[in-house]
DNA sequence: TCTGGGGTCCTAGGACCC
DNA sequence: TCTGGGGTCCTAGGACCC
């Protein structure tokens, strides 16, 4: 009797941690419970803060200076990401209690299909949906919003309807009062532009959007809003998706420098940092590309780039630098300011040990790939960045002024033992060609 | 939110082939 | 040289998400 419609209908929560980060460090720390806690230290930039920050009119992507003057007593933390992710893990298990039907969406949301579970369970699906918020609440110690509906698109409305610590369901029948009430650009895959578009067609609310009949969607819109549209109106394009994400479909690494700048080689170091960071993680993945993406991103905030492919894929910054390199000045012009450089390896695939070529360029490769293993072993020991590219000498040592505050690069270790070992292992100055 | 960083997917259009 | 039609693959760029 309780759930009639859910019959006919599947029957999908959404869950999402209220505040994740910022709630992970209360958990860890019960002494800051009550307190304004802030993530995102590591940045100068709020990352995730709790409620009683928001109540003091902090905001995310505020900086450092800023949140203390509206809040001096604020407990800022660099964001720990390892004990978020074991938060994670906990919550998916929680989850996985009540159905195997788990999508891991993200280190703070989930979906989950109960579909089908009333008569097992023995419990209605709101039963279910409040047994497993109590249980993640409880065991946790942080709070969820969950929603409770018959698409992931609703679910997902259900989840922030009501936050923090919200159970909303929106039964088959009742979805009309829900879209009622809500701005078209809060509905999960509509964004900013898609949002002005619709504006302009008279489209204001989400269910000023569902009422549309499929011909209009079909000739308006594209796939992606078809898809949200039907799943408004109920109907499932969205099956949750129990698959683990696998490999990465890309890698990337930015960096906005302050203030910006117009001088070639500090942009190059800078560029190689991010190119030698990218590499960094590819290789903890044991992950090799054959496409390289750089870019610069002007004042202006234009990106001007290139894509190189490559024969081979490689895991190592020199190769990338190497080509790289001989093509920055296509992208890099004189007189214009940058304020970001960027990269970003794609084409992945999983490092195998090479075969020779005739043209000895692998063997050269090769040779570059067990010295960048003997650098990430000396990471490990020293610190990241214990050992660089010449290139990135610049890079490494660059203070940043953001404000009247400055802020150093990551350099754990000095850089004279960097050049010692840099040395040692004749690991080229590319830096000198360019 | 006058704009940080890391990702994914979709699509229009060109190249090339039969 | 001009004429059809259809398929696949790739790329550049857009849009969106957390």
């Amino acid at each position: 009797m309780l759930s009639k419609l859910f019959d006919f209908q599947k029957a999908i929560l959404h869950i999402d941690g209220d505040c994740f980060f910022a709630s992970c460090e209360v958990a860890k720390n019960p002494a800051l419970r009550g307190k304004p806690v802030v993530t995102g230290m590591e940045r100068g930039i709020v990352s995730s803060l709790t409620y009683e920050a928001k109540a003091r009119g902090v905001k995310r992507a505020m900086n450092l200076q800023e949140v203390r003057r509206i809040c001096p007593d604020v407990i800022f933390l660099p964001s720990d990401y390892e004990t978020y992710s074991l938060f994670s893990v906990r919550m998916y298990d929680i989850v996985r209690r009540y159905t195997s039907d788990v999508e891991e969406y993200s280190i703070d949301e989930c979906f989950a299909d109960l579909t089908g579970l009333q008569r097992p369970m023995n419990m209605s699906y709101e039963k279910m949906a409040e047994c497993i918020k109590r249980d993640l609440d409880n065991e946790l110690g942080i709070t969820f919003s969950i929603g409770l509906a018959p698409t992931k698109v609703l679910a997902k409305i259900g989840s922030k309807w009501k936050k923090p610590s919200g159970l909303t369901i929106i039964r088959g029948r009742e979805i009309d009062q829900y879209l009622e009430k809500l701005k078209i650009d809060a509905v999960w895959g509509v964004g900013p532009q898609t949002t002005a578009y619709l504006n302009k067609l008279g489209v204001r609310t989400a269910l000023d959007f569902a009422k549309k009949d499929e011909e209009w969607v079909r000739y308006y819109l594209a796939k992606p809003q078809l898809e949200i549209w039907r799943e408004l109106n109920g109907e499932v394009v969205h099956e949750v998706d129990i698959n683990k994400k696998t490999l990465y479909q890309s890698i990337s690494k930015t960096k906005t420098f302050t203030p910006p700048s117009s001088d070639r080689a500090f942009v190059l170091s800078q560029l190689s940092k991010n190119i030698e960071n990218a590499f960094i993680k590819a290789r903890r993945y044991k992950l090799a590309s054959k496409k390289l993406f750089f870019f610069l991103k002007t004042q202006d905030f234009k990106y001007v780039g290139i894509e190189i492919k490559i024969n081979r894929a490689t895991s190592t910054p020199s190769d990338a630098m190497a080509l790289i390199g001989g093509r920055f000045d296509e992208v890099f012009k004189k007189n214009v300011l940058y304020r970001a450089s960027g990269i970003i390896l794609s084409d992945l695939s999983e490092h195998k040990p090479s075969q020779l070529d005739i043209f000895g360029e692998v063997l050269k490769s090769d040779k570059y790939f067990k010295i960048f293993g003997s650098v990430d072993d000396l990471a490990m020991r020293y610190g990241k960045h214990a050992l660089f590219l010449g290139t990135s000498w610049q890079a490494m040592n660059y203070k940043q002024h953001q404000g009247d505050r400055e802020v150093k690069a990551d350099r754990k270790n000095s850089l004279f033992q960097g050049e010692t070992i840099r040395k040692r292992l004749a690991i080229p100055m590319l830096g000198e060609a360019w």
